[in-house]
DNA sequence: GTTCCGCATGAATCGATAG
DNA sequence: ACTATCGATTCATGCGGAA
């Protein structure tokens, strides 16, 4: 099958309009938060987030297929000792343009940000919020199964002792690393919380999110030959995990630098997506619990 | 020390009014979910829930000390498909009474109730909104701070397998179960996920959150002697936490019956809190890492 | 081949200082 | 008064090199 992965340089705004109506399976984006990446980003305070996200979701909403879903992972900040609360305004902006706010995922963050405060501890969560076109969307449950608890104690005595000691239940929504692990196991449905580490500088690229999180949404809001949308593309890492995964994505990004480290970290994926296919089937079928 | 717990049976709308103005220290409460407990409250639905809470949060305003802190166990329900915005707009209008809307807190449930709809997950998390009539308010972050994960990673070496498998990390606020594994260790401060079991029905009543939530909070927010307010009681378990470990506390319930229940709760526990005093003086030293 | 240790690095936040 | 910049504080993760 062949898989298309497109990358468009330019504003989002702007490159949403060239889409084709109900086109898209998964929308699956972090865009700059308020007040934050300001290099990269302009650096949209949060008093005027909503009034600049708004024009994006209306067309975010226009391309989106009324089985498809979008995921939105985004957290306010915090200042002078109180949360910022435009992402609840958007929230309820949003429904008036004509989404469901069907749920909110929470991604808790393994290694979060240090620091202390007088007033506040470290922020180790955020936000993954679903919304929906139509009540009746797409989900792949079975895709994203987890170990069960039980299987977990009976069959762990067998590991290293260092994987016993990293192993933390993964009914909850965490993610083992190996698959030969997990193979031949009682699963269970996760929950709506996801317990992912951050992915730190441990390689040549910083991602905002670690690959785990596009990749279970993936599993659950799409199927092989659908496709998936980032409008913030940044390095691509959901496309990279989308290409992957045999699924068509459309990567949007306005910095010409990061078009380029996207379709750099592509390229060699799309060579090897041929060689995991062929060899190592269940690698596509359960990525999740295997080693990248 | 003479410690005070009254009890209060009434409408917590007409009981609030009769405390005095800058009097509590911590209000920690879990009121009755829109469209939840029908018979307690007339059933709230979710679009009047805002119009029926302002006025008790007025109230809540006016009681509580400018260095105290309000928390709020809630979170909204999904209904046809989609999760209800009453939490999100209770917070901004809450903004409009003078309200600092200061953090989220995430109470992630580690065994909360299996289930599977065709549209979504279990929910596992609920939210632990932090409100403030001022920035400066009392914290005692010492109390709850929690073991590191260095330290987790090289000492756990000496534990049973059993340990290590029952061991995460907890300075993301996880709560471990046996004190004796945990002293002499170094202390990092805990994060904004707090990683609690629901209580099991092993007990003749059913509460609508497990002690520790309670504790937590009241040892971050108060000290000896202080004040706890919760306006809407239920079986007691606030009261119960803050009688045990020291605090005054004030309970409202609508219901007779849930009063006559926390008054046979604490009687006991209230015989019970010389002994702990005496005898066990790490119990409440650190009660967190007690086995209740 | 393992295991252990060192080390850099994050969607952070506050208060003080400077323009 | 209001915004911009800076220093101080803090800790899980995973890579690489050493034992």
């Amino acid at each position: 099958m062949m898989i298309r992965t497109d990358i468009l340089q330019g504003d989002c705004r702007d490159v949403l309009a060239t889409l084709a109506d109900n086109s898209i399976d998964l929308i699956f984006t972090s865009p700059p938060y308020a007040d934050q990446r300001k290099t990269t980003y302009g650096g949209i305070t949060p008093d005027r987030y909503v009034e600049w996200f708004l024009p994006i979701t209306e067309q975010l909403l226009r391309v989106l297929k009324p089985t498809g879903t979008f995921v939105l992972n985004i957290k306010e900040k915090a200042a002078k000792g109180e949360r910022s609360t435009y992402v609840l305004e958007l929230i309820l902006e949003m429904r008036k343009q004509g989404w469901l706010w069907t749920e909110e995922f929470i991604w808790h963050k393994k290694n979060c940000y240090p620091g202390k405060w007088s007033n506040r501890f470290r922020d180790a969560w955020e936000r993954l919020l679903q919304f929906n076109k139509d009540r009746r969307f797409n989900m792949y449950q079975e895709a994203v199964m987890v170990p069960t608890g039980d299987w977990k104690h009976k069959r762990l005595a067998k590991l290293s002792a260092t994987d016993k000691i990293r192993d933390t239940s993964k009914t909850v929504s965490g993610f083992g690393k190996n698959i030969s692990h997990w193979l031949d196991r009682p699963q269970a449905y996760p929950s709506n919380v996801l317990h992912l580490a951050t992915e730190c500088a441990n390689k040549n690229h910083s991602a905002a999110f670690p690959e785990a999180l596009p990749e279970w949404f993936i599993k659950l809001f799409t199927q092989d030959g659908n496709t998936v949308l980032d409008p913030f593309m940044g390095s691509g890492t959901t496309n990279i995990v989308a290409q992957r995964m045999g699924r068509n994505s459309i990567g949007i990004e306005i910095q010409t630098e990061y078009c380029e480290l996207a379709k750099q970290r592509l390229e060699p994926a799309a060579i090897k997506l041929f060689d995991i296919k062929q060899n190592y089937g269940t690698f596509t079928e359960n990525p999740l619990y295997a080693v990248h």
